[in-house]
DNA sequence: ATAATATTTAGATATTTGTCTAAATACCTA
DNA sequence: TAGGTATTTAGACAAATATCTAAATATTAT
C-alpha cells in the first residue's frame, strides 16, 4: 500500500514539481500555486494526495497552511528499487 | 520525459510485481502472464509500457519473447529522488 | 501445407484521474 | 460584526488507463 500511494503521488509532472520546490524550502498554500498555471483547488487537489502518500506534511499558520517535504519516507522507495538491483 | 514513463510504469502493482519477478530471473510472456490472474493481452500490454520506460528489455527466441529487467535505468530513478534529500 | 502454440494488435468499456468553477470554511483586521 | 484573504470541498467533465474478447501474426511440429 505503501508503494501504491508514493509512486501514484509521483506519477504526475506537477507534483513532482512541488516536492522539488518544497526540497528548498516549506511554502505556504497559495505560494505554491503562484508557482504553476493551474487553479488553487487543483493544487490543493494535488497536495491531498501528496499529503496521503506521506510525502509532505502541513501546518496550519494562521490563515496560511504550510507545507514540508518529508524525506524520510524517500527511504521506502529507495529501499524498493534497491532491492531490485539485487 | 524519463521520469514521467518510469513513473508510469511503476504507478501499477501488477507491473511492480513483474519487474519483482525479472529481478529473480528472465521469463518469456507466457510464464510471466501465469503468475497473474488477468488475460494475455492485458500483460502484454503491461510489458510494453515497461518496456517503453526502458524498465525491462525483450529478445524473441523462437516463438518465445523472452523478457529481462534492465537494473540501469533504476540508477536515474533513484538519482532523482536522492536530489531530494539533500 | 495444416494445425497447434505463443504473443501482440485492435476495439470496446468501466474506472480513475486531472482539471475547472462555484461554494463553503477558516482566519484576520478594522 | 462585517469584509477580506487563504484554503479546501463539492460537483462536473474530458482524457487517460486497465481490463476484456476476438482477431491477427509468427513460429514450430506433424
Amino acid at each position: 500500500m505503501k508503494m501504491n500511494s508514493l509512486f501514484k503521488a509521483l506519477n504526475d509532472e506537477t507534483r513532482r514539481q512541488i516536492v522539488e520546490l518544497l526540497k528548498e524550502r516549506d511554502m505556504n498554500a497559495g505560494e505554491i500555486a503562484d508557482q504553476f498555471n493551474i487553479s488553487k483547488p487543483s493544487i490543493s487537489h494535488h497536495l491531498d494526495i501528496l499529503k496521503r502518500a506521506d510525502l509532505i506534511t502541513s501546518e496550519k499558520k494562521g490563515q496560511f497552511v504550510e507545507y514540508s517535504l518529508n524525506t524520510s519516507i524517500l527511504e521506502d522507495l529507495i529501499n524498493w528499487i534497491l532491492t531490485l538491483k539485487n
